[in-house]
DNA sequence: TCTATCACTTGCAAAATGCCAGTTATTTAA
DNA sequence: TTAAATAACTGGCATTTTGCAAGTGATAGA
């Protein structure tokens, strides 16, 4: 669907369009939570393969950047782009949706 | 997940957080649609039983309002609530996005 | 009445998701 | 220096969702 579509809305949801990527981001953005273990803990429960293949897939589209915490090499940190961090004005909009109608 | 969360990202993602969903709305919301066929004609190409599907979900989610046009009784209109319009930002913000990182 | 149109529905295959039990690479504690 | 704990995954399998294609029933127009 994302590929041959012109229209910017169609593209967005083509690879946020499902019930985990946004949760994600909402972490990282919302929460600054950097590591596999933390995105676990989050109260929806996202589980662990699936959670492994967002991650990946995010990296891949450049949402996401990953390096090893140098301090202690188990944990992986994952850091949001830019492009994720231009997301912040869906998720608000989001929010205030959800806020509004709950 | 939509049930228990406290998170209003979360209850938006929950009932809107598919490949589908929110298409569905941006044709009603920015290009005017209102039937069955005409949804079908947009360039997403979707299938017929989820597009049944999503607007049954809609509607008893009360995003949407339906009723038979009585100039044609083989038209059936498809409206939105204010609770669809006020997604609105939502899918203004994806836009934008999109449009950015294309 | 006969055909076209519109809004679905059904059946089945394929893909995505969820659950849970490993696995590997550190690190900390004994 | 070894043993247990922690962190980030991976793999198998059942369930659910999706996608494709063909069919149905109720109008409507010729």
């Amino acid at each position: 669907m994302t590929k041959k579509c012109i229209c910017p809305i169609a593209k967005m949801v083509g690879t946020l369009g499902d019930k985990w990527s946004l949760i994600i981001l909402r972490d990282i953005l919302f929460s600054k939570k950097k590591h596999y273990g933390e995105f676990l803990d989050s109260p929806e429960k996202i589980s662990t393969n699936i959670l492994a293949n967002r991650l990946k897939m995010m990296e891949k589209e450049k949402l996401l950047s990953s390096s090893i915490d140098q301090q202690n090499r188990r944990l992986k940190i994952y850091l949001p782009t830019q492009k994720a961090r231009d997301l912040e004005p869906v998720l608000r909009a989001a929010a205030e949706w959800g806020q509004k109608y709950s």
